[in-house]
DNA sequence: TTGTAGGCGTTATCAA
DNA sequence: TTGATAACGCCTACAA
């Protein structure tokens, strides 16, 4: 590895030179000419700075802590770790994970990031949980993705899910859909009201009428199956919007079931969790992508802010980032999740 | 933060004593007494050592760069980095996570990771895929996590194929099934060819005959779902194997269609590679997993013992893992995937 | 405009 | 058995 000292001893100046001219600090100290020569010496012998012995001066060492508390094991966790690794890496920074996943040792796991100096955390649940942030972690910048902090002490980035449940109503309508059924969840989750509440929107603004009969909660297996056969005999719908493809796959059995095709016969919206539809069925399911990506994305953004100490404007945020210098990667026209923070309008 | 000079001061000692104790280098160097004292202390204050000083000193970091190819926009990345995760935490190391899906910038993104002094490298591609190591990377200590070397240089860990479609096979047999078909992947992937030679192994060594017909390799959509209807009209099967989960929605809707019910009048096993099906359908559904958790806890192993030069046994690998200590972990009692290595003695 | 020197928190060498 | 002391590579007053 090449020194900062070596670059110093073949342009013959001092590493303190070195130093100001690598880190652009040079304007006004440094003789512009010395500084290209600094430079190109640099280049040539394929310099790159040691970021530990930086992180040990500055103590600030451009690494995020990544933690996700039940990511991992689920197929949802590659968007959110991807969104937050591009955004991260735009910035400069890089992504130290954890998975905490019943683990019993979190604690352990948290103060060995600490140890490593991150600069600050993600902390990532799913399905927008309600959350107890741990008690290490609240000295350091910290931003919750697909979670929600129960003491609304920290900022958090979650699904939109009203949007999506408008959004999804909102195809079957415009495909013509009359009778349109919600196939829901019964769990518990913060998502299935909101996304109900969508789903009636949608309708109500269409001018067309709720049914309370056409919105039916279901878990899985065969009572869930046995539930949407009642309701596709009962009602009859032509369109459903499904909680997800898990629910989506028992309409597709039961039409299948009745000799209907799926795109002709009904329509489906379902909200894409696995990926499976998409790749298997894509001409004939639609589905609604949970917008993952972007929260790992912006919630990388806002962590970096604070980091940083930027005072990003949260009242119109994510859609504006500045004063964060701006990023190449595509801001997406619409996205399907907000920021929660103390400093926020929306919401 | 309290440093090592504090422990030293309040002890009443030198930071070299310090250090040897709390490195337990002390035997024969420290007393006893002091040393009991200076660990005491360092409980007292809350004593952490800094990992970048440590680091600066050792040049050894204790973290691992683990590098996605194409993992992460999958549902199947959380698997392996848990895997690796957990291997890697029993060891003290930590995971620096990078995917370089798609990126223009893979080179970049590589020497960032060098620059933070990550001690080597997980490189992991998807479905087990012939890669060219970038050359960024050949100087330091790697292993190739469901991938494999095109030069044979570095050792890699893949899924057992053979093995996942004689399990598959075997299931159905035992489950009474008289007329098995394979439903396979048209796309030039390596476990295709295999999975197929464990399923006629199967079949032989039940002395069932192996017959061509049964057997069809898809896509997807409309000509893989006609594919399959297909099969169903001509040959009649009773049991399914099938390349994956997609493969295995073909399967479904086609008894849909005519009628039949999965688990009474046929069976079928899939390989899960989204879990979706494990969620919804556990009671109908067989499914094989794929080892992608065992992929990256024993790649990870296998790194570790690189890096810190121990002499695996990669024969006998990785049922046994001596000498390195033992892990926490439970080690499962099969385990499909194998190590390939130049000094393995297995494949 | 440039160079010198001190320190970040460790570990390791070598006298005492 | 201990304790100075010198690295590790970088940043940054401050002095020249």
């Amino acid at each position: 590895m090449t020194t900062m000292q070596d670059v110093a001893d073949i342009a013959g100046v001092s590493k303190a030179s070195v130093s100001l001219v690598l880190n652009g600090r040079d304007a006004g100290h440094v003789k512009p000419q010395t500084a290209e020569l600094i430079r190109q010496t640099a280049a040539k012998l394929g310099y790159h700075p040691n970021q530990l012995a930086r992180s040990l001066r500055t103590s600030r060492t451009h690494m995020l802590g990544f933690i996700s508390e039940e990511v991992a094991t689920t197929p949802y966790a590659g968007g959110i770790i991807l969104g937050a690794q591009d955004a991260a890496s735009s910035y400069g920074y890089v992504l130290l994970t954890v998975s905490t996943d019943g683990m019993a040792n979190e604690e352990q796991e948290l103060t060995a990031l600490r140890r490593y100096g991150v600069d600050g955390f993600l902390y990532s649940k799913m399905s927008n949980r309600i959350t107890d942030v741990p008690q290490t972690l609240t000295d350091y910048p910290l931003v919750l993705l697909d979670a929600t902090d129960r003491n609304k002490r920290f900022p958090s980035v979650e699904p939109d899910e009203f949007r999506i449940g408008y959004d999804a109503t909102k195809r079957l309508i415009d495909a013509g859909c009359k009778r349109i059924a919600y196939v829901g969840c019964s769990e518990p989750l913060i998502a299935q009201p909101r996304r109900l509440r969508g789903y009636q929107a949608a309708l109500s603004d269409a001018g067309m009428p709720i049914d309370d009969a056409l919105h039916v909660d279901v878990l899985n297996n065969g009572p869930a199956l046995r539930a949407v056969s009642k309701l596709f005999d009962e009602q009859q719908p032509d369109g459903f919007f499904c909680f997800n493809d898990a629910r989506a796959w028992y309409v597709y059995e039961c039409a299948a079931r009745r000799g209907l095709t799926v795109g002709r016969d009904i329509s489906v919206v379902g909200v894409d969790n696995h990926r499976v539809f998409a790749e298997t069925l894509e001409p004939l399911l639609t589905t609604v992508e949970l917008p993952h990506y972007e929260m790992g994305y912006w919630g990388a953004c806002r962590l970096i802010s604070i980091i940083e100490g930027h005072d990003v404007d949260t009242s119109v945020w994510p859609e504006t980032t500045a004063p964060l210098p701006p990023l190449d990667a595509p801001i997406p026209a619409t996205i399907h999740c907000k920021l929660i923070d103390k400093k926020s309008v929306r919401e």
